[in-house]
DNA sequence: CGGCTTGCTGAGCAACGCTCAACAAGCTAC
DNA sequence: GTAGCTTGTTGAGCGTTGCTCAGCAAGCCG
């Protein structure tokens, strides 16, 4: 049927991490558009100009796939999120609040789809999500010099379910100032913690 | 492979509504060990004595068939979570919220399977939780006497994931009293609508 | 019994996840 | 330059799953 071998096409021959690297930034690409579940192998092996069989080569399974995706939307979150070294620990999660609230602006419908696909259906993925909202929460607790506790991890899980909703809610429907936004979010924060 | 003639069951015919219930039913079964997107119309037919076929003549495709499942899921928790009709509107949010956390410690894996299948992959099954919550929201906002205003649905929406968070963390290592955890909620809500 | 409604089935198609044996691109060794 | 090795790459094909469709049969009516 489709001329997969179109003869301007060479048979390219790619390093395995580059190729790696290739299908996990299609995945990055396509997860806006399309449900982490519905994301079909085919379709990510269209893109890339590659068999089906290729992809299993480098992701043993679907599910393997899909989780590096994720895993890959998450660091690069992450990075954008992290302090430059060298903040005085009381900037810090003020700084990480508002480049959080710049990351939703600027990524809705990436962060939207993230957050979806994170928390629903597959275990693996959830997972992944779960690890950064572990690690936000550490960092939290430790730069506001909170006792580390089940109490307070809680809190801050829980708040960060709160600012999520808000942000999101927000980016989509501004009912406030930016600097009101975040001021509520600090305040609540900072009154639940203490 | 497996004997689905079995003589003992000489053609079981039942009305449209019984076996439509029947297969909602069993889709709420199933919901707490199985992830939506991964409950099989297979597993479903097989439970129920019956060919794929006949659930594809209740329900023309999976996503209605448990898009169904996941309203029945949604209105057994709506209908418990109502307050008795003449119950004083400022009992009605207290009520509701101390009925909610039973409901969470009570049904903790299904409600948790709901929340998650709802909250990812699938924009059907969202949109079944979303309209929950936006019924949620819209009680609270009248019962408290707020302003309707985007704002204000924001927050309490904001509150609402606060509190599905705690709730849930809490019905895994109760870090309180139910009491107190029941006084903390009260206590953000109270100062977030002010 | 004949005829009607309607619950119900089986065969089969297309799409998808996944496997496996084999091909071939690019490098090194002689 | 060609023999040989490594390894990126493919095509054919299998099992499962969502979904269709033509037709069977259970129960009811006359």
């Amino acid at each position: 049927m489709t001329a997969s071998s179109r003869p301007d096409h060479p048979r390219l021959r790619r390093s395995a991490g580059d190729r790696r690297a290739q299908l996990v930034q299609i995945g990055l690409e396509l997860l806006p558009t399309t449900p982490v579940q519905e994301l079909t192998i085919d379709e990510v092996a269209r893109q890339a100009g590659i068999s089906r069989s290729l992809l299993f080569h480098y992701f043993a399974t679907k599910r393997e796939y899909y989780t590096a995706v994720t895993r890959a939307a998450a660091d690069l979150m992450w990075e954008h999120l992290m302090p430059a070294p060298g903040t005085p620990p009381e900037e810090q999660v003020e700084g990480m609040l508002d480049r959080y609230v710049g990351w939703v602006e600027t990524f809705r419908e990436t962060h939207l789809a993230f957050v979806r696909g994170a928390a629903g259906g597959d275990p693996w993925v959830a997972e992944v999500y779960q690890e950064t909202r572990d690690r936000l929460v550490e960092v939290a607790l430790t730069t506001l010099e909170l006792p580390d506790s089940a109490l307070q991890r809680q809190l801050v899980l829980a708040w960060l379910a709160f600012a999520e909703e808000l942000i999101g809610q927000w980016a989509a429907e501004p009912t406030m100032t930016r600097p009101e936004l975040l001021a509520l979010l600090r305040d609540v924060l900072g009154r639940l913690t203490r």
